[in-house]
DNA sequence: TTGAAAGCGCTACCAA
DNA sequence: TTGGTAGCGCTTTCAA
């Protein structure tokens, strides 16, 4: 391990000069400089992390907090671990993973011993025990999803709401008269945060524009093809032609196969529209128009609004949304029968 | 933030005392050590974790490599870093996580600056490019899976052959002289080091029974049902009877629907095991017997070893396999015809 | 059984 | 533009 005074004597300044070479905070000369960056690069110095944390005022961590629940749609999951890790690093700044059971201690405990200079938080449920401990702590939080009671927090989320509200837009522009919105399992609408705010944005802007809606969840605890069937034939008897899904990727599939098997053609005879989906809407049995949910925006938000939560002047706390972007893929257009 | 000397002064003892009752590293009277714990739990200290790193010899971090491929299966892939998360736990250790593109620089980085105190390495591939850097790196690094080249290295994993060989030996014991493993896609025999381990370990032990073995995967790049119907089909005109499942989950609705399809009844005309799952195999249309792959059995032995690794006495390098564990769900019997 | 104090390797203040 | 150095908050050696 080498250490900085090995860089200085190489480069024949003061430890100082190394010091403030590597980080920018003082002026240096470029002569200096550069004997500077070169000694670094032939001794292969790194600074110490740990002399840094307890010397400097940052640790160039963030905790990432998401507690796996067995309802969690893993592959989203995962997505935002990775959005998360690669917009913290390029940043300069690693993860630390908080995973254990009652995430409280965790953060209580990274917080407290200055392991981390903030924490993101994952997964957030409508009523979120993170919440109040979030309010507690003297690192700054970010939530990446939007509790019901976020007073005085810093979230950041897709608008799911818009999101669902031009989807019904979309579908009534275009004739549609009667619409459904094919969600998650019901239990998703007690544990997340989002579910209710697709059903939310649908319903009021389908009163808005009055056209009919509907509902349907895709199951109870787990995702079940033949619930799914049901309310996709329920839905058409009911005379609905515009169709929103919220819902995971294996629902979709029998969405789909059971329009066909209704005889219903897409976009001839349904339009379809996927709503906060991670995966790709483009390799199923027909390319779905897709207002998708991206991981990289929402944490690319979220450690940038950590980063600025440690400068000078913390921005106010509050919910950021990010507005939502339509993508065309050709599975919407006007009902056969108008 | 509290720090030490405000707790040796509450307890009325020294700094020193006070770091070897919380370390344990020197005899406390009792009477001390009760004084010094309420003074902790009062004031709520923490020991900083910069200072901790910088005067000790520990991070108490562990660095987690795991280079997420989009043919990485999620829901496992998430299985093992919560498993690991909490095994670190287990130890009072935390997880970093490396999940850059270049997986290499992040090792370095880690490793040189001295942030974590050893590597556990997820994801395997045969020809791992981490392969070369673990056996640079001054701190030990942990492999779960087994490269090609693993000279040196101190490797984790199921003993997949063996597993294989146990499904095809409890078949053959049952009366079944043709077997067949539906394996996963095509590239997976590239990118992980585990597909061809279950394969090889299959077709050598059929070929020592003597009974017929074929192998068929899942798809090429991604799991596709059709070529599933058509593997389990073939397999079938073959006189297959006793299927290996070793395959993501939604290959085996398909195999078991497909099997229906047939005419084939499971134990009775067909039997069928799954080998290497990390997921639930009871929730089928048959609950199928097992030989899963348990996330924590693997997790477990390797943040032991690398606790083990940073110990007085190092265990000298080499490959840990995991015995197989039989789980029977009554989806093996004797072939009708027998 | 306990205390005093010398570092650990940096950052950043104070000087020059 | 640069250097010297006092900490940062612990751990651990040396003494008592």
């Amino acid at each position: 391990m080498v250490k900085i005074d090995e860089v200085a004597r190489a480069a024949g300044v003061s430890i100082s000069t190394v010091s403030y070479a590597l980080s920018g905070k003082r002026p240096v000369s470029a002569a200096t400089r550069t004997r500077i960056e070169s000694a670094v690069e032939e001794l292969g110095y790194r600074a110490n992390a740990g002399a840094r944390m307890l010397a400097g005022s940052r640790t160039q961590i963030f905790a990432l907090t998401e507690p796996f629940r067995p309802d969690t749609f893993a592959p989203t999951h995962m997505a935002f671990v990775l959005a998360t890790s690669i917009a913290a690093r390029r940043q300069d700044y690693d993860i630390l993973l908080l995973t254990e059971e009652d995430a409280a201690d965790g953060m209580r405990r990274v917080a407290d011993s200055g392991l981390v200079d903030g924490i993101l938080v994952l997964d957030v449920a409508p009523a979120d025990r993170r919440v109040a401990l979030a309010r507690q702590l003297d690192i700054p939080s970010i939530f990446i999803g939007i509790p019901d009671d976020h007073a005085g927090l810093t979230c950041v989320d897709l608008d799911f709401e818009a999101a669902a509200a031009l989807a019904v837009d979309r579908l009534v522009d275009e004739g549609h008269r009667g619409v459904g919105l094919i969600g998650h399992t019901a239990i998703a609408y007690e544990n997340s945060n989002f579910p209710p705010r697709v059903r939310a944005g649908f319903e009021r802007r389908a009163a808005e524009r009055s056209v009919d809606a509907r509902f349907r969840d895709t199951g109870e605890q787990i995702f079940s093809p033949s619930v799914v069937r049901a309310a996709v034939a329920d839905l058409v008897a009911d005379g609905v032609t515009g169709f929103v899904l919220h819902c995971g990727d294996d629902a979709y599939e029998v969405v789909l196969d059971e329009l066909a098997r209704l005889g219903r053609r897409v976009p001839g005879d349904a339009s379809v529209i996927s709503v906060g989906a991670t995966f790709s809407t483009t390799s199923f049995a027909v390319a779905l128009d897709a207002i998708p949910l991206i991981p990289a925006s929402s944490c690319d938000l979220a450690v940038d609004l950590a980063m600025r939560a440690l400068g000078a002047s913390p921005p106010a706390p509050g919910v950021h949304l990010i507005p939502p972007t339509y993508v065309t893929h050709g599975s919407v257009g006007p009902p056969s029968h108008a």
